[in-house]
DNA sequence: AATAAGCCATACCCTAGAGTATGGAAGCGG
DNA sequence: CCGCTTCCATACTCTAGGGTATGGCTTATT
């Protein structure tokens, strides 16, 4: 029976395990929330909320629902906490990237468009689309992601007020950045005009000059 | 037992039937293909593909999935047939909203701005995000999104070419327009700031002009 | 060593929903 | 009136998955 159950650990099911142990030697660390969280994210990136199940998640991390049940209530209880997780850290990434740092701004606005430009970061960017998808059936995904875009858009007002425009023109600005960008990464489904990062950077300029 | 079908008719389970015929007297009109297409637009509009359900689209248009297997061989049918509907409306609308017509073309790219500002054509603008969110999970989806953003794309660009742009800055600000067109849409979970308004006019501008 | 606490497996129950098979009502042409 | 076609209801089967109850192994604590 022990032996059986060592047998079934050894398995992983998916290739490796969620919480980095791939080594067969030693049993396995046991999971802890916030390894479930992390899995959760790659889940979520790849086929959205509603194909987060916690079966499939469980065998995703190489137990079964009888451990998830342990670490929350239920399955609200984990997209709460994905959230909350979310939201903690879209705030800390946007306060480092628009720490106050005088006479950089435009470099600083610049790297904030280039972060979610789909190339690199691709999970961050699925997570983003994600979440926002989640949030137009979701009251509470609704409210968190109306906080982060708030204190986005606030952070690169200041930026951009920084930079010597007027404060509504810094507003109207920040809004056609994110926007922008979001709406850039929905339709990035790899076509390749060769020109496209001619385009972006045109773009770019055009959004934080002139 | 024909008492008691009749019976199950007259309920009318979500309020009023898809096809139109509230009335109780006369029995139904047969639901066609087209009927269904138009139900599970409501309902992707609102729940997204994964919320698409052919049992409860049944339900939704008074009938059991009896019928729908009638009309299409199974979901992915569905999903199929609502893809091309799909993708024809929108270059049909693409279509109409950018024909030539020499002098206006600033107003017609202002327009095809307004269409998708979310206030109104609510409707369009759910299903728009709906289609784009399925797209990141099925390759179908995706070329069809993709197909109807370069038809897009080149017709705006030929807008802007009139307005005597290079042929490199009109298709900068194609996509730019439309980008920020549905990022802006992902943004707007009804945040009211009053001067929220002035600042679009403000990015519309600056997507047209100087 | 004994006990307790932490972590997980197993075995359940229950619902939603995809798909199939079949029958039956309504309307049509002959 | 008969039979055929159209359209749908009913009654299944089967799978995925949420949630619970419980037992058991493992490690820390005393």
């Amino acid at each position: 029976m022990s032996q059986e159950r060592i047998a079934r650990r050894m398995l992983h099911p998916i290739g490796e395990r969620c919480c980095m142990d791939v080594q067969h030697d030693k049993p396995r660390q046991p999971l802890e929330r916030q390894n479930w969280i992390d899995a959760a994210f790659d889940v979520l990136a790849d086929q959205g909320i509603d194909g987060l199940r916690v079966e499939t998640l469980a065998k995703r991390c190489g137990v079964t629902k009888g451990s998830f049940y342990w670490h929350f209530k239920d399955r609200q209880d984990l997209c709460a906490a994905i959230l909350d997780d979310w939201k903690d850290g879209r705030i800390r990434d946007i306060n480092r990237q628009t720490a106050s740092d005088p006479g950089h701004e435009r470099e600083q606005l610049q790297r904030v468009i280039e972060v979610y430009s789909a190339a690199r970061n691709r999970k961050g960017v699925w997570i983003e689309l994600a979440v926002r998808d989640w949030a137009r059936r979701d009251e509470g995904a609704a409210r968190i992601v109306e906080e982060v875009d708030a204190w986005r858009l606030e952070c690169t007002r200041k930026l951009f007020v920084n930079c010597g425009y007027s404060d509504d023109e810094a507003r109207s600005r920040s809004l056609l950045l994110y926007a922008y960008v979001f709406g850039q990464s929905l339709m990035a489904y790899d076509r390749q005009d060769p020109k496209n990062s001619d385009f972006k950077l045109w773009i770019a300029d055009r959004i934080l000059r002139n």
